[in-house]
DNA sequence: TTGTCAACTGTCAGTGGCTGTCATTAGCCT
DNA sequence: AGGCTAATGACAGCCACTGACAGTTGACAA
């Protein structure tokens, strides 16, 4: 690799990890372009030549988590039923994602970041339409393991949706909690997947299996 | 009502509706907010007088379609399972809504404005952002209705979700479509919520019921 | 080594969304 | 009629983002 090449990975680097420290200690509305750019001693238009836009630097990290998950789903077994691999996927996925995203940044910055894009606006909304463009994307995934035309049958589209909406609501709690760890999130996700069932069968008296602010870790180890 | 209230909502109005007009005809991010204040014969700065954004100008019909949808949801007997209540309440207060937006604008607009907010990627993001606002407020309602509590039990907050997930699958097909009528929707939502079961369901070889580009109203007159 | 080309960068100017300020207008009330 | 106050317009300024142009620097051949 040549040395401009090298440069130029090490100018990305910095722009990233600046922005999201920025982001992350003084919040994404509070940090101006101009800030992340000083910070990174390159002019702000130089910024914008390595992300299309201060959100896409935001979301640079995410990207990368994606793309891993939908290798796993990729990589699924024929025979597992839709949901059975979404999960699945997400099970086996979870430690690549952990090694790509520290090749880039801290896990720590990361998480922390993940609670600023929860409590902002702006950023959630993105969050929230990249996560359709991913689930259309996993939903043609689906389709075509199991032979299927995505405009044809409403399926894999249903299934991909109720999956990516327990993923967000995950989410959306997980980050509200003090422990806001890989661990907790893991825990939370499996918590609130194995609730898709009860909570669409209209009897509710059935196990309210109470798991919310309290630390009540229900399934571990399940690598 | 005296002359100054009257005058104000005249105002409002006419922003609204020149600005629907001009992101339904021209789209969204090719309208200025000074094209949208100059063809209501106000400046600018009266525009954002009137609403905080552009963006809260984009929404202001969707958020009145809405709250009726809250009501029709709070309305409902306490018999019903929650998937149940969710989607008699759509039915329920699918008249209800169109004459709330019939009175602030032609409905032919607002359905041509639907099609503007999913194919303009900022709009998507922000109506997914207050889509998910709403589930929250919903899910409080249908805890309330069984008697738990939200950050206790995951079911409410899960059940919503999943609605709002085929909810937003159905609206992106729809809005595809060539007849994108209400009608076409109506028949549409029918048809996605039909086949959350099936689609949970590991055995994919049941029904496929195919219903996709294709003009195929499969229910209708369901009021 | 050196000269040339192409890539990378900084500077500057400009657009559009949005906000604060202040003077002016216009409805309201006595 | 005249004073009070809400509504408005005009202006200045911030920030995200873009196009254009010029200067700098790595890459590569002679």
């Amino acid at each position: 690799m040549g040395l401009r090449e090298l440069k130029k990975q090490r100018t990305r680097d910095l722009l990233l990890r600046s922005a999201l420290e920025l982001f992350a200690e003084r919040g994404y509305e509070e940090t101006t372009v101009d800030d992340i750019a000083d910070a990174a001693d390159v002019s702000q238009r130089t910024f914008f030549r390595y992300f299309a836009s201060k959100e896409d630097a935001a979301f640079f990290v995410s990207r990368l988590a994606e793309s891993r998950f939908v290798e796993a789903v990729r990589a699924r077994p024929a025979g597992e039923a839709p949901l059975d691999a979404l999960r699945l996927a997400l099970v086996a996925s979870w430690s690549t994602i952990g090694e790509a995203v520290e090749q880039l940044i801290p896990m720590e910055l990361h998480l922390r970041f993940y609670r600023v894009i929860e409590s902002t606006p702006a950023l959630l909304a993105a969050h929230l339409r990249r996560a359709t463009e991913l689930e259309e994307e996993i939903a043609r995934v689906i389709a075509a393991r199991e032979g299927l035309d995505v405009d044809a049958d409403p399926r894999p589209r249903v299934v991909v949706a109720v999956f990516g909406a327990v993923m967000r609501v995950t989410e959306r709690i997980w980050s509200a909690r003090d422990d806001a760890g890989l661990a907790a999130l893991r825990d939370l996700t499996a918590t609130y997947l194995d609730q898709v069932a009860p909570a669409l069968t209209g009897d509710w008296r059935g196990p309210a299996l109470a798991e919310g602010a309290g630390p009540t870790p229900q399934r571990s180890n399940e690598t």
